[in-house]
DNA sequence: GTGTACGTTAATGTATACATTAATTTTTAG
DNA sequence: CTAAAAATTAATGTATACATTAACGTACAC
């Protein structure tokens, strides 16, 4: 049963962040944290009320933030039946790897045709080879936090603010279910060098090779997880 | 100034559609309507309290709607100054042409490895009829919808509802601008012939030429209207 | 025992009231 | 007359009250 572990005045008094924050936002911010980490889990139904209750907050707010979190394609507004959290089925897992991939080859091409500065590159390079650090020493977690955060790099210095927003709500929507297959698949030793030959390809400016490099990337990234889901009967997370 | 021409309620009356809608509903759809329309301007803020006067409902599902629309890109909420309509400046143009031509051809690759039925190549043959048509009769807007329908069977015929939900999204941000431009580009005579040759690829189940065919219409449709953006000095629409 | 009609409950959609504070106007000190 | 300070206004963020109705339970007919 998804419980919260503080209340939002208390978060309020800690968090020096969210001191300014309108309660809507700090209710929409909190909720997504736990969808994301999946103590709100997939599936689960909570109603309105349950939430004003725990966050010791009016409905307003608290509608607003679901009202964004709908809109965001990660839960459901079930009307008399509260909110509840997509489930993510493999077909909606393809579904959000054919997206990204289309996105993300977009954003590999159109590095390939700016000029990057060095900060730029290492922007990339630092996150693959924090890669390869974690992946040595077994820390699958830091691995994919790495992974996370090229993938980002990458949509981030092509400078479009929508392109960058996309991804990261499908992103969201990802990414429980890669947590959940992080320690079941095989250990993703290509992955690095994918990237290495990705950001050879952007310094050359070879947009085509580049785009085909980072989706053939995904394509792999994409039936690997994909055949995990089916091995492990996993039919929605 | 941005009036409305009917109240809400009298929209209720007339409207069978929306008799069963929350009325939150109903406002989000009649203001999203008249920022597509260009009723409602570009640049232009109005106050919750001039949109709760003019629907003659309460604020709450107002306040729903436009969180709703901020979400969509196509307002800002601007604490204690209203709403305002997102103008679409030539940069903004050219991050969504981005977006589109990297979600289309990737819809493009999809239907060519996919099987289509005649049913299927009939909702692409006949928009791209309807187009020809349209442009022979010198009926500029009426291409234009043909136009829109070809692309959105494109995205609809994947099956990836995502997919088709983004494009719609980024479809409503570029809207109005298309429409500005409509009667100021030349004659779009390449377009019928591109979609022939998009069809005849993927029926060849030919994906890399199919997504290649697209992106390479995307890109002439983007700078066309950039270049005309430019020309006519339109720095935001 | 089963199924239907009725009454009750409870969750949400909507309206409204209240609190907060940015923006504006007025006042006043120099 | 100028500029800072104080008072006022008004728009929004939030809380709460009210209305509606789907969902549930109960009673009754058969």
């Amino acid at each position: 049963m998804y419980t919260l572990t503080y209340t939002i005045k208390q978060k309020m008094q800690k968090d020096t962040t969210s001191e300014n924050l309108p309660l809507a936002e700090i209710a929409y911010r909190a909720i997504r944290e736990e969808i994301l980490n999946n103590q709100f889990k997939a599936g689960e139904q909570v109603l309105e009320k349950a939430l004003v209750e725990r966050f010791g907050i009016s409905r307003t707010p608290v509608r607003e933030a679901c009202v964004r979190l709908e809109k965001e394609g990660l839960i459901e507004i079930k009307p008399r039946h509260g909110i509840r959290v997509k489930p993510i089925s493999v077909e909606d897992m393809a579904e959000i790897y054919d997206i990204l991939t289309a996105l993300e080859s977009e954003a590999a091409r159109i590095l390939a045709e700016k000029q990057l500065t060095e900060e730029d590159y290492k922007s990339l390079a630092a996150p693959t080879e924090a890669m390869e650090q974690a992946l040595e020493n077994d820390q699958l977690e830091a691995w994919a936090e790495a992974d996370e955060a090229f993938h980002l790099a990458l949509v981030n210095l092509t400078g479009n603010q929508r392109l960058k927003q996309v991804v990261l709500q499908f992103w969201g929507q990802a990414h429980r279910v890669r947590y959940f297959t992080l320690h079941l698949r095989p250990k993703p030793t290509g992955s690095t060098q994918d990237h290495i030959d990705l950001v050879n390809a952007i310094k050359a400016g070879n947009a085509n090779l580049a785009a085909e490099i980072h989706r053939n990337h995904r394509i792999k990234g994409k039936h690997t997880l994909l055949n995990l889901l089916e091995t492990y009967r996993f039919v929605q997370l």
